[in-house]
DNA sequence: TGCTCTTATATCGCAATACGATATAATATT
DNA sequence: AATATTATATCGTATTGCGATATAAGAGCA
């Protein structure tokens, strides 16, 4: 596609507009990692300690609980959470209520690490939070050709 | 850790406030990777096209340029570029002003396919976009109680 | 109680992916 | 022309997330 049809893409500005966004959010989600990783853990490893450390109260820490704050399967988690329990990050304790159930907990280790990256992250948001919300916005008010032809239908 | 000691963590409300918005995070970019999938793309094919079409006038559609937007190493986008060649939703020309770069281009079956899915996305974060601002401002507003008490010192 | 159904966690083997190390080729620099 | 730098490519490997399956605890009911 050579640069003249490439700017006829109805889409054109709306896939820039999506693309930017992606990118911010990758962005972020690079520093994370980064941040993660400096502190001594792997970035899921980090996901796994915010999300037991960030459980609304009255809900129970456990491994579905962790599964669906992070979006992975409940298998997924359970090794995950065996990683974080050899290295001292959280451990086990069955759930007094529901012997099914395991209840997760940060160490002390866990929660110091996981306090300074959490300060880390408000920083970083501080930053690009803005960014992002604008490349937000951005998307929704990029539109494409038809819609923009629709949108003059709907309005003139 | 009891429920207790828990309640007493000062940062509670900034990790609550973090794995919420992770947590949103997370759920678009799930129902993102479910559009592609249906599409018939891995999550990761999707950001390539995206990346590819959304590229700024101007700026080369090398494998560089489709690295720094996904926040990828190049090796890792070769690759990524070898499979939806295979697939047709991309294609490789050299590039004529220097020829060790790639010229990526969507193929007319990658583009229709893209043009659907950023639709899908848009339609997406119209509505949780502003879920997902709000997520970021509870970030920013969730202060730790160490930071409540500077803030009493700084605007007491 | 015993039987079945469901829910919660765990185990295992596998496929996909991202990467480091390295190679090749084109351009830049001297 | 020789060397350095940049862009892409190849290959082996480690990690990770998952499907399929297993185990174990609670729920519902005759």
């Amino acid at each position: 596609m050579n640069e003249r049809t490439r700017k006829q893409d109805p889409n054109q500005s709306l896939h820039q507009a999506l693309a930017s966004f992606r990118h911010q959010l990758r962005k972020f989600l690079l520093v994370s990692e980064n941040a993660a990783s400096e502190a001594g853990l792997h970035p899921q490893q980090h996901q796994l300690l915010l999300a037991v450390a960030g459980v609304p109260v009255g809900r129970a820490p456990s491994i579905a609980y962790a599964a669906e704050a992070l979006g992975l399967k409940h298998n997924t988690v359970v090794e995950l959470v065996d990683r974080c329990e050899q290295e001292g990050l959280l451990d086990r304790a069955t759930d007094h209520e529901d012997g099914r159930r395991v209840c997760l907990r940060t160490t002390a280790r866990g929660q110091r690490v996981l306090d300074r990256l959490s300060q880390v992250h408000l920083q970083e948001l501080n930053l690009q939070g803005p960014l992002l919300i604008q490349a937000l916005q951005d998307v929704v008010n990029a539109k494409s050709r038809s819609q923009q032809r629709s949108n003059r239908k709907r309005n003139g």
